[in-house]
RNA sequence: GGAGAGGUGGCGGAGCGGUUGAACGCGCCGGUCUCGAAAACCGGUAUGGCCUUCGGGUCAUCGAGGGUUCGAAUCCCUCCCUCUCCGCCA
């Protein structure tokens, strides 16, 4: 979330924001809800200070008249009833008071909060402005030796490609029928050396954040309450994309969400603490099952394992002190290890800078990374596909806007506690990577030439089929 | 799932409903002493919000949320979490 005393400073800056992220939220409502809960906390506490005062003075003297009434005779007891009711009148008066405060406070406080929630962090003054996907620059990219995803792959390769389901259907790797059967449209079964394959890439890349670049590994629950959802930014605008466990229906107290990332966990691990300003920076990594419920995204890549409800996911989180240039290295360096891995993996890829409207609510900025897929696209004149850039990495820049959600700070030199900066991004996620990966790798015969770095995770095996 | 115990500051641990934001101890920081250190002694040591003439003021927070009361760490209710025993179990 963002600074509410930043956005009583500098509205026009997160209405602007907002508008450049294509998200409607009330800005002005906010300010006026702001206000006026200010003002009513604020009479509240002057109240409180004064009954707090006044309960001080004379609260001992009350509760020795309360003593002597209970043994008290007749003609006493009324004196001191007299005297009781003299002392609580202005007390009682002030309880009221606050009451009816509170009463006003809860009005406003949940349209307040909620707007509060919505208002999304700024992008970055760098940022190119847009409006879609369509409107994101290509910053560059980068292919193996004798291959251009500029031409044809029939003319490069001197075959034409099969699209990854013709190879999975093949090569036997995955069997979607039976995954349907259990599950229902957009599960999958792996199987055989498409299991082994999936592993084996999802190792590789964990052990590249681990072994290669020092990050801690974790695991991660995948099953969280929604204080880790809020917290760390996917709620609640995107509430409908997470699977929803209603605990709370068979007598438990809350309900419970299946995330969509690592991140959730891996963040959330944090949230409510402050950390030693000498841990930092956290680097840290997971590899961990993903659910996603593609809400609103019926029909689109609904065949095969580009794009499925449950899918696994190397994650690479860092959360450092917050400084803009350091901020900055650090996206620029978790985006150098996923582009050594795609390099060894041997895969075309290039990276896009997301322009505004492609950011999503807690970014202020965001690289995807696109791997070249022969198979996807439109068809050519021959009535094959002419390939297509899929994605398959986001790398996020987000500030201080989910430690601040999370409560999540560190100590600076002068004690005073702060926001650390956090980035996230994807290191591999399978099985989406094997469709770039089998397409690319697919031999004249129909084999798979396994990449030199998977092999050891392969038992030495060379080629798949 | 059944039975019981319990959640207080960085940690340990007090706390008849009324100067208890919280004794005491440990830890930590500063000081005295010392060539230096230890010991001893003295002082300090939570987080957040709002206001501020930047000195400070004020409110909230004793697992969370409600309630009783003039007043709640203390009483009541609900929930969350932890521990012990039994059952089940990868």
């Amino acid at each position: 979330m963002i600074d509410l005393k930043q956005l009583r400073e500098d509205p026009d800056h997160f209405r602007e924001a907002a508008r450049a992220k294509g998200i409607v939220v009330d800005v002005d409502r906010l300010l006026e809800l702001d206000e006026a809960r200010r003002t009513l906390v604020a009479e509240q506490e002057s109240l409180r200070s004064e009954q707090k005062r006044i309960s001080k003075e004379m609260g001992p003297e009350l509760g020795r008249r309360k003593g002597r009434l209970k043994k008290a005779d007749a003609e006493e007891a009324a004196v001191l009833q007299r005297e009781i009711a003299e002392l609580e009148a202005r007390p009682s008066e002030l309880k009221a008071l606050i009451q009816g405060l509170d009463e006003r406070i809860e009005l406003v406080e949940p349209e307040w909060r909620a707007l509060w929630l919505k208002v999304p962090q700024p992008p970055a003054s760098d940022v190119p402005p847009g409006a879609s996907a369509e409107d994101n620059v290509e910053l560059r990219r980068w292919s193996p030796d004798g291959f251009d995803p500029g031409t044809s792959f029939t003319e490069q390769k001197g075959f034409a490609p099969r699209t990854h389901l013709q190879l999975i259907e093949q090569l036997g790797l995955v069997d979607f029928e039976r995954g349907v059967k259990m599950a229902g449209s957009r599960h999958y079964v792996l199987v055989g050396d498409g299991m082994r394959l999936h592993q084996a890439i999802l190792r590789l890349a964990f052990d590249h954040m681990t072994q290669t670049h020092g990050f801690t590994p974790m695991s991660v629950p995948v099953i969280v309450r929604e204080e880790c959802m809020v917290g760390t930014g996917f709620f609640p605008s995107g509430r409908e994309q997470a699977y929803h466990i209603e605990e709370s229906q068979r007598g438990a107290g809350h309900d419970l969400f299946l995330t969509g990332t690592g991140e959730v966990g891996l963040m959330g691990y944090f949230a409510d603490e402050i950390i030693d300003r000498e841990r930092l920076p956290i680097t840290c990594t997971t590899v961990s099952t993903c659910f996603r419920r593609e809400a609103g995204a019926a029909g689109k890549d609904a065949a095969g394992l580009y794009r499925v409800h449950q899918f696994d996911k190397v994650e690479q989180v860092v959360i450092h002190e917050a400084d803009e240039a350091t901020h900055r290295a650090w996206h620029g360096r978790m985006l150098g290890y996923v582009e050594e891995l795609l390099q060894q993996l041997e895969l075309p890829y290039r990276l896009l800078q997301c322009c505004t409207g492609d950011l999503g609510a807690k970014n202020e900025d965001m690289i995807d990374v696109e791997c070249w897929i022969p198979g996807r696209g439109k068809d050519g004149p021959d009535g094959r596909p002419l390939g297509d850039w899929g994605e398959t990495h986001s790398a996020s820049r987000l500030r201080d806007y989910q430690t601040r959600r999370l409560n999540l700070r560190y100590r600076d030199e002068d004690r005073k506690t702060v926001f650390p900066y956090a980035l996230n991004n994807t290191v591999v996620a399978s099985p989406r990577i094997l469709v770039p990966l089998l397409e690319i790798h697919q031999q004249e015969d129909g084999s798979i030439r396994v990449p030199e770095v998977l092999r050891p995770y392969l038992g030495g095996q060379e080629r798949i089929g």
